[in-house]
DNA sequence: GACTAAATATGACGGTGTCAAGATTGATTA
DNA sequence: TAATCAATCTTGACACCGTCATATTTAGTC
C-alpha cells in the first residue's frame, strides 16, 4: 500500500492524499456526523492540528472529499457512454443503472456531493466546482446526443439543457428514494 | 402573539410548542448548522437542559420539526387536490408547483425533512412516522387519480406505487436541483 | 396544607473546530 | 559544508457543543 513512508515520522510525505483517503472510508463507515478532524487525525497518526496545513478548514476537506467523489462519476460516465460493445440503447439503460447503483453504494458521499452543507453560500471551493461543473456538462452532452438518436422524447424546443435537468433530476429523485429506503428495487428505471 | 405567558417564569407553560416553532425560525435563518440545542434555548429564554424534558435528543427535535414540516405539506397537497375552482390539470399542475415552491421556500426544512439525516438507521422517531407515511401514501392515491383520469402515461402494468415513486422522485430531484441553486426557474415542469 | 410529579436550573464531562505560538525537518543557497 | 528559510507538524488554549447527574422550583392532587 504505502511505498514513500516508513523513512521520518515528523513529516508524512503524503498527508493530503491520505487525509482524503482515509475521511473517505471514515465518511463510508460512518456517515458525516462520524467524521471529525480530530479522529480522522488520531486515525492516521497525527497531531490534531496537522491537516490544517492542508485543508484550510474542515469544509474544505468536505469539499475535497466530494470532489473526487465528482471526478469518480465524471469517468463513470464517460466509460460508459463511450463503451465500444453495446448499443446506444443499452448504453443509456447501463448509465441509468450505473448512476443510481453508485448512490446506492456510497449514500454518505453521494449525500455530501448533492448536499446543501458544501454548496449552500459561499462554502463551495473553487477546487469543487472546476470538478462538479465539468461533471455536471458532460451530462448534457449525452442527453444532447440522446436526443439527436430520438432515444428521449425531443418535444417541441426542449432545449438540451432543460432536458438534461428533468432527466437528471428523475435519477437524481430516485436515487435519493432510493438511500433513504423507500424505494428499494432498481430493476425498473425508464 | 403570545397569550398565556407573563405569569410564572418559571414554568414557561408552552415549552415544547415554542421550542419547535423557534427552532423552525433559526433553521429558516442559518441553517441546520447555525441550530444548535444552547442557542435556541438562549434565544427562548430557558436553560440549556430545559428542552430535554420535551425531547429525548437533538435528533428528537429534528424529527419533531421534519414532523412539522410533513404535516404542513401534507395539508398543502389535500387543499390543492381538493380546490373546487380549476380542472384536474390545472390542480396537477398546481399542486407541481406549490410542492416544488415548498421547497424552494424552505431549502433547510425541506432538506432535513427528507434528508439522511433524522432517516438513516434508526433516527426517526415513531411519531415522525406517522406524520410522513400518511404524506406519502396520500401523494400515491393523488397519483393514481391521475392515473386513471389518463393524465398520467398509465403504460402497461406500471402500478400507482411505482408510478408515484418515479413521479415524486422526478420532482423531488428537480427541487433540490433548485434549492443548490443550478435550476433557477420554475416556469416549465412537465 | 402536605405530598408527588413535572418542569426547570446548575455543574460537570468529554468531544469538537480552530487559532496562536513553538518545535522539527527538508530544501536552498551562500 | 554550514546557514537559512519555508514548509510541516505539535502543543496549548479557547469557545462552543450535546448530554448526564443532581438540586431546585413549581403545579396539581389528595
Amino acid at each position: 500500500m504505502k511505498n514513500i513512508p516508513e523513512k521520518s515520522k515528523y513529516h508524512h510525505g503524503d498527508l493530503r492524499t491520505t487525509l482524503l483517503t482515509v475521511a473517505g472510508e471514515m465518511l463510508k463507515e460512518g456517515g458525516i456526523e462520524e467524521l471529525s478532524l480530530r479522529k480522522l487525525a488520531a486515525r492516521v497518526g497525527v497531531s490534531r492540528t496537522a491537516p490544517y496545513h492542508h485543508f484550510k478548514d474542515k469544509n474544505a476537506l468536505l469539499c475535497g472529499i466530494a470532489e473526487s467523489g465528482f471526478r469518480q462519476l465524471h469517468q463513470m460516465n464517460k466509460s460508459s457512454f463511450n463503451a465500444d460493445g453495446p448499443s446506444t440503447k443499452e448504453k443509456f439503460s447501463s448509465f441509468i443503472h450505473e448512476y443510481v447503483n453508485f448512490a446506492k453504494a456510497n449514500p454518505d458521499l453521494y449525500e455530501l456531493m448533492f448536499g446543501r452543507t458544501i454548496w449552500k453560500q459561499e462554502n463551495s471551493t473553487s477546487e469543487l466546482r472546476d470538478a462538479a461543473y465539468p461533471c455536471f456538462q458532460y451530462q448534457v452532452n449525452m442527453t444532447r446526443e440522446w436526443q439527436q438518436l430520438k432515444l428521449l422524447n425531443h418535444s417541441g424546443d426542449e432545449s438540451a439543457l432543460r432536458a438534461s435537468q428533468v432527466l437528471w433530476g428523475t435519477v437524481h429523485g430516485i436515487a435519493k428514494l432510493l438511500i433513504d429506503g423507500i424505494y428499494t428495487d432498481v430493476a425498473h428505471v425508464e
